[in-house]
DNA sequence: ATATAGATCTCGTCA
DNA sequence: TGACGAGGTCTATAT
């Protein structure tokens, strides 16, 4: 494809709020929040409706460049010896993000105003387990009884909170995945919290880990703070589908 | 387009190892580490040489669903009333991801072969930073001697580990933006560990954080655990292009 | 705008 | 392979 009418496509594209994409050979510099180059490829580059940028390469689920949205996208041209080439500039001003694309050839464009008011609905996430706690308290303990839960409060974001019978006050941290290092310190900092803003003993405030599993060095951590694990897996409601259909919706 | 017409130039793009893009209406649904259902709207779909599928909605920096690379690509036929569309059936070993792709119409679509073995070279990481600091070691104060940096040690992963001449053992976490609880508690961790393993005074420990800035609560808790701050900004160096030239680059 | 924490995080690295 | 930490993280939410 010649650069100049792919110019004139990618213009019009991009000022008619179209979803643009195309395939080319470019080198690109980036300076921002850090500093990058890649040099010469063959990529797939993106420019979305709301002026997001995102450059591929043939491999890797995230872009190896890209531009967050409300971008000012300018098409330039440039020389390198006697050939002309195209600069895409675009430049984030809530950001101060400048992103260049050096284009050498264009192998192939397309474009389309994209309509679609569809949002995702997802199952399974940290909030849904928190839910699911809620309501199912014996998933912690027979004697735990939740008073709130994925509130923020002075004593900090608590995904349960509650207590026992014993007149314990019961933080519960959920993890989605294998809890770690990170999350026994952050259970470890809401119990901090709640023992100093509400004044009471220290041994009266449980901690526990509510996750599918904890590595090993975490669990040492928990022992060594008085926390305990549960194992709770996040909700799903179609799982089954998976091997008994085709489709894992009949949509 | 026809959507026989679609799915021959698909399946061909697919086993023939390029990177394929093609704006479409579609239904989506997951099923996997998560679950998530998407309705009707129009998207642009990407499927990369790896075969990573990644689905974009109009707006936004990240696809609205998504498969990670290694995942195997169907292309199959179904019947809605008298009507024929095609499901794009994806699934993922590794990680028991399912995706199904519902599509009922092609806009257009574009492939391509594409050779890249450009490699992304970043500046002003927090590697870098740390990098600066154990070469200018006054970054963090005038008696402050650095013994190493980046290591893996059975102490933890500390950025900048020194010591300085009252005899006291440093450790420095450095972040690149401004620091929070997370920070605070994740150097807390190392001096714990670091008092604990090297059986040394507690005192004689000193945590340093070094961060553009630090947020006012998380200052509060570094007071508390006798910890210091350091204001310190990741090193870049094309900064100066951004308002003196056309282009950040001159390729 | 800043702060806080989740994410189908992704990615790299090291044991 | 699991664990651990960084990320130009991105995104949502609350203050």
């Amino acid at each position: 494809m010649k650069l100049d009418e792919f110019r004139l496509s990618l213009e019009k594209s991009i000022s008619a709020g179209e979803t643009t994409s195309f395939f080319c050979r470019c080198r690109i510099a980036y300076s921002g929040r850090a500093e990058a180059e890649l040099g010469e490829g063959e990529r797939l580059i993106i420019i979305k409706a709301d002026k997001a940028v995102l450059v591929h390469q043939p491999e890797g689920s995230s872009p190896v460049n890209y531009m967050k949205p409300d971008s000012t996208i300018d098409v330039m041209e440039t020389k390198e010896g006697n050939k002309k080439f195209l600069v895409l500039k675009c430049y984030n001003q809530k950001f101060k993000d400048y992103l260049d694309v050096l284009i050498t050839k264009v192998y192939s464009f397309s474009s389309h105003k994209l309509e679609d008011g569809g949002k995702l609905v997802l199952m399974g996430s940290e909030k849904d387990m928190s839910d699911m706690i809620k309501n199912n308290p014996v998933l912690i303990s027979k004697d735990f009884s939740p008073l709130s839960r994925e509130e923020h409060t002075k004593f900090g974001f608590i995904d349960v909170f509650g207590h026992d019978k014993k007149g314990n006050l019961v933080i519960v941290e959920c993890k989605r995945y294998t809890a770690g290092f990170d999350a026994v310190q952050q259970l470890r900092r809401y119990v901090e919290k709640i023992v100093e803003l509400k004044g009471v003993d220290k041994k009266k405030v449980k901690g526990v880990i509510a996750a599918p599993s904890i590595a090993k060095n975490a669990s040492e951590m928990m022992e060594k703070w008085g926390f305990s694990f549960v194992s709770v897996t996040p909700p799903k409601r179609l799982e089954k589908f998976n091997r008994d259909q085709k489709s894992i919706s009949d949509f």
